[in-house]
DNA sequence: GGAGCGATGTCCT
DNA sequence: GGACATCGCTCCG
């Protein structure tokens, strides 16, 4: 039996990201690699709002790097940060409000093979190398700036989006943001509870 | 298994 | 010139 993966219509990013955060959890987030198809289900993600949020990029104004957050709704905005990593977010809100969320964890469901040899580990390690944590899981679905900032994410015929498979809606538990420093009390993260994908201590 | 820390590119002041 | 929405390695227990 085949899954259906429907995108998310745009309207449905077209809201504050207290609100899409938690409604990401149980959804899917879809690669298609060459002919690999790579799935996986959001299991941790975090809101970023605007002015009013130190810890988001929006929160010093538009500039080139994160005009993708000022955007239309439903948009990837891909930034690299340390040096090394890339971490994946899609723009909330209607044109000209900034907002987003940032994709923290999936748990693998397809491609995994693909997602081993991207993120150049044995595929006799641990699962949970591959897709735990912001910078891992962009470079398990080969999420780069160059290739992916400012991509529409809800296009189905898109090599990258964000579906719904028609599962059941999960838990979500509210914490606080994790690695960062400024406005760090603001309880922005939504994680499903026990799920063993989730990054942070364990 | 957990704390500490260096790596390293880009952006903004 | 400093900060950074991270990761993986080392060292200690």
């Amino acid at each position: 039996m085949k899954t259906t993966l429907r995108a998310l219509p745009r309207n449905f990013y077209d809201r504050d990201p207290r609100l899409v955060g938690p409604d990401l959890l149980g959804k899917i987030l879809v690669r298609h690699d060459g002919r690999r198809l790579l799935t996986g289900r959001i299991v941790e993600v975090e809101a970023y709002l605007g002015s009013e949020d130190a810890a988001a990029h929006a929160s010093i104004g538009k500039t080139a790097r994160n005009a993708v957050l000022f955007g239309r709704p439903g948009y990837a905005y891909v930034y690299f940060i340390y040096g090394k990593h890339y971490c994946l977010n899609v723009s909330c809100l209607p044109d000209g409000v900034p907002g987003g969320i940032l994709f923290r964890a999936v748990e693998p469901i397809q491609g995994t093979r693909v997602m081993f040899k991207l993120r150049g580990i044995a595929e006799s390690a641990d699962l949970r190398r591959l897709t735990r944590g912001p910078g891992r899981l962009a470079a398990a679905f080969g999420i780069t700036r160059e290739r992916d900032n400012g991509k529409d994410l809800t296009d189905s015929r898109s090599d990258l989006y964000i579906a719904d498979d028609g599962a059941p809606l999960p838990e979500v538990l509210i914490t606080k943001r994790i690695g960062i420093k400024k406005a760090a009390e603001m309880p922005l993260r939504y994680i499903v509870p026990g799920n063993r994908f989730v990054s942070g201590k364990l």
